[in-house]
DNA sequence: CGAATTTGACCTTG
DNA sequence: CAAGGTCAAATTCG
C-alpha cells in the first residue's frame, strides 16, 4: 500500500472527510425526521437525500483522490449550496466551536387546548431570550434564544422558537444548536434528541415508510439503540457536566440510531404530542422568572395557571 | 437592584 | 440586497 504523503495532509483529509459525514448525518438526521413528520414536501425531502449522497460522495472522493482535496471538499454547512470558503478572510476567529460544525436538530411540539404547556414546553434547561424576528412568510415571529448559563459557564446552547402558521393546535418549530455544556445538563433528562411517539400516529409513513427502511437497512442495528439511550441516561445521571458533554456529543452522531425505535409513551395524557424529539422548551424561562411574561406571540396562549406544583419525576 | 425581556440597529449570509 | 441572526440599550419584572 502506499501511504498517500505526509501526516499533515493526511490529518486534513481525515477533517475532511469527518466534516463531510456529519454533514451527511446532519441530512440525514433531518431526513430522518421529515420521513417521520407528516408535513414535508417531496421537494425537501429529494434535496436532503440528495445532499445525503452528495457527502457520501465527496468523502469517497477524498478518499480516492486525495490530490483534489480542495476542490471537493470546500466547506460544510448547513443548508446551503455546498460552496464558499472562508479561507482567506476570518473577520472573527473560530477557535471556539464554529457554530457550522455545531449538531443541530429540530422538534415539533404541538399542543392541543387545555395541555399545561408550562410543563409540557419545558425541556428543565433555562433559557434567555435575546432576540425576535419577523421571518418572511411566517405569520409569527420566531424567538432566538440561548442557554441561561451562557456567560458564566460558556454554554454555547441556543434554540430558536416558531410558531407555525395558524392552525388549530398551536404547533412549534424548535431548532436546537450546540449540546449543553452548563451544569444544567447533567441533571436535565433529555438533553438528547429522543423520540417520542404518540400511540395514535398518522397513517401518514406509508409510502415514506420504504425510504425511511432503506435509510435504515444502512446501519441495522436497532437492538442497541435503547441501550444507548439508556448509556446516555446513566452518564447524564450520573456524570456532573463536561463529560456527559461529550457523551452528548457522541450521542448526537448517533441520532440516526435513537430516532429509529426507541419510543415513549408520554404518560401526559393525549394533550400533548411531540412529533419528533424529547427535550422542547417555548422560550418561556421558567425557572427563574416570568410565569406569564407578555404578549408576545409565543406565550400569547399564556396559562393562566403556571401549573407550578406538578408532579416531580 | 439585579436579572430577564423587548426591540430597533447592526452584522452575516446567500 | 434582502432575509435571517445577533447585539445591546432601554425597559420591565421579581
Amino acid at each position: 500500500m502506499e501511504r498517500k504523503s505526509n501526516s499533515g495532509e493526511w490529518e486534513k483529509m481525515k477533517k475532511e472527510i469527518s466534516e463531510l459525514m456529519t454533514e451527511g448525518r446532519d441530512y440525514a438526521h433531518e431526513l430522518k425526521f421529515q420521513l417521520g413528520s407528516s408535513s414535508s414536501d417531496q421537494e425537501s425531502r429529494e434535496h436532503l437525500a440528495k445532499k445525503i449522497l452528495e457527502s457520501y460522495h465527496k468523502s469517497l472522493t477524498i478518499m480516492n483522490h486525495p490530490a483534489e482535496l480542495d476542490q471537493v471538499s470546500p466547506h460544510i454547512h448547513g443548508g446551503g449550496s455546498p460552496k464558499s470558503d472562508d479561507s482567506d478572510q476570518e473577520p472573527h476567529q473560530n477557535i471556539k466551536s464554529s457554530k457550522k460544525s455545531m449538531p443541530r436538530w429540530t422538534e415539533k411540539v404541538r399542543i392541543t387546548p387545555g395541555a399545561e404547556i408550562d410543563r409540557t414546553l419545558d425541556d428543565g434547561f433555562s433559557w434567555r431570550k435575546y432576540g425576535q424576528k419577523d421571518i418572511l412568510g411566517a405569520k409569527f415571529p420566531r424567538g432566538y434564544y440561548r442557554c441561561t448559563y451562557r456567560k458564566s459557564q460558556g454554554c454555547e446552547a441556543t434554540k430558536q422558537v416558531q410558531r407555525s402558521n395558524e392552525n388549530h393546535q398551536m404547533l412549534f418549530e424548535i431548532s436546537y444548536r450546540g449540546i449543553h455544556s452548563c451544569s444544567q445538563a447533567a441533571n436535565v433528562r433529555s438533553a438528547i434528541p429522543v423520540r417520542v411517539l404518540e400511540p395514535n400516529q398518522p397513517q401518514e409513513h406509508e409510502n415514506l415508510e420504504m425510504v425511511k427502511e432503506s435509510l435504515d437497512a444502512g446501519h441495522h442495528n436497532y437492538n442497541h439503540q435503547s441501550h444507548l439511550h439508556q448509556t446516555l441516561q446513566y452518564h447524564l445521571s450520573s456524570t456532573p457536566t463536561l463529560e456527559s458533554n461529550n457523551m452528548m456529543l457522541q450521542l448526537a452522531d448517533q441520532n440516526i440510531d435513537l430516532f429509529g425505535s426507541t419510543s415513549f409513551s408520554s404518560d401526559l395524557g393525549a394533550n400533548v404530542n411531540y412529533d419528533y424529539l424529547a427535550s422542547h422548551n417555548v422560550g418561556s424561562v421558567s425557572h427563574s422568572t416570568s410565569n406569564s411574561p407578555s404578549e408576545s406571540p409565543f406565550e400569547s396562549f399564556d396559562p393562566n395557571n403556571p401549573f407550578k406544583g406538578f408532579r416531580g419525576f
